[in-house]
DNA sequence: AAGAATGTTACATG
DNA sequence: ACATGTAACATTCT
């Protein structure tokens, strides 16, 4: 379920609990599957003894950057987590990795779906080859989403949740930034005028930034939902306008939110303000 | 108590 | 090559 707020919020906090320079002694691995690189021992074998040298993030991967320039990448896909232990406490049935660091403290990985999956590699260009630019990058403009947008058919919403189109979008802050830029999410991608595409360019940037300061979002309170580092809850729930709003009014105009299914996925739109023809505009 | 869930990918089909 | 739809992964949440 984390999406990029939710990715960088774990970073942001696994740094502050001092994790750059500490050294892996071991690692346990309870459900094989969430190792995606090779078998659980050769991961043991591979990471025990690395030093962390930097944590960061990049789409929604948590990057372990390792002394030997290896790369251990950590995808939390639905419910994956982290929780950083002092003692000795026995992980609960859903911890299916454990980073034994030398100063004594575990890192669990906890994921009740266990879709999660690690990836320990000595090439990073294997698993951030096909990513899209960063949305949050300075690098990332207007100009540059309209010639990325140019020629494509498909809809702009399952075009912002591609990885290699965008990295970091979900399915929360896409509906988030459509129902800002008032683009409705069916729309063909190459049919927005460019004075949508500022808009679109704009409103994603400021729904991602809101999502970070505001710690991520955390819907519900199942413990299966978005937490940070331990039980740290996000707060970006009370500032979502559309997502999971089904029935509410629009915040611009009042009229009900609906809930739509576009790709596969459920889509939070105001059919009133997001228009899908333009508003009359040549398109 | 059935359907949905913040994600990705492989496969089939057009 | 592009686009869409379905299923799969596995379990909990509403």
């Amino acid at each position: 379920m984390p999406e990029l707020p939710e990715v960088q919020t774990i970073v942001t906090d696994l740094l502050a609990a001092d994790l750059t320079g500490k050294v892996i002694i071991d690692a346990d691995v309870h459900w094989p599957a969430t190792i995606a690189t090779s078998p659980p021992g050769t991961f043991r074998r591979n990471i025990s003894g690395r030093t962390i040298r930097d944590i960061r993030r990049r789409a929604k991967l948590i990057l372990f950057e390792l002394d030997n320039g290896w790369l251990l990448a950590v995808h939390l896909r639905m419910t994956g987590r982290f929780l950083l232990m002092d003692g000795v406490q026995a992980p609960d049935k859903h911890v299916h990795v454990v980073i034994a660091l030398a100063d004594g403290r575990r890192l669990w990985f906890h994921d009740t779906r266990k879709f999660g999956r690690f990836y320990l590699v000595d090439t990073p260009s294997v698993i951030l080859g096909r990513l899209g630019p960063e949305p949050l990058d300075a690098t990332f403009t207007a100009q540059k989403l309209a010639s990325a947008l140019a020629g494509r058919r498909r809809r702009i919403k399952p075009l912002l949740l591609d990885q290699t189109f965008l990295a970091g979008m979900g399915n929360i802050y896409v509906d988030e930034a459509l129902w800002a830029a008032r683009i409705h999410p069916l729309l063909p991608a190459e049919s927005l005028l460019f004075a949508e595409i500022r808009a679109l360019h704009g409103a994603i940037r400021r729904v991602l930034v809101q999502g970070v300061r505001n710690a991520g979002t955390t819907l519900g309170s199942g413990q299966s939902n978005f937490h940070s580092l331990g039980r740290t809850r996000g707060r970006n729930a009370d500032a979502l306008k559309v997502f999971r709003r089904t029935s509410q009014p629009c915040p611009r105009c009042k009229a009900p939110i609906r809930r739509i299914q576009v790709a596969q996925r459920s889509t939070h739109v105001c059919e009133a303000c997001q228009r899908s023809d333009g508003g009359g505009m040549t398109r």
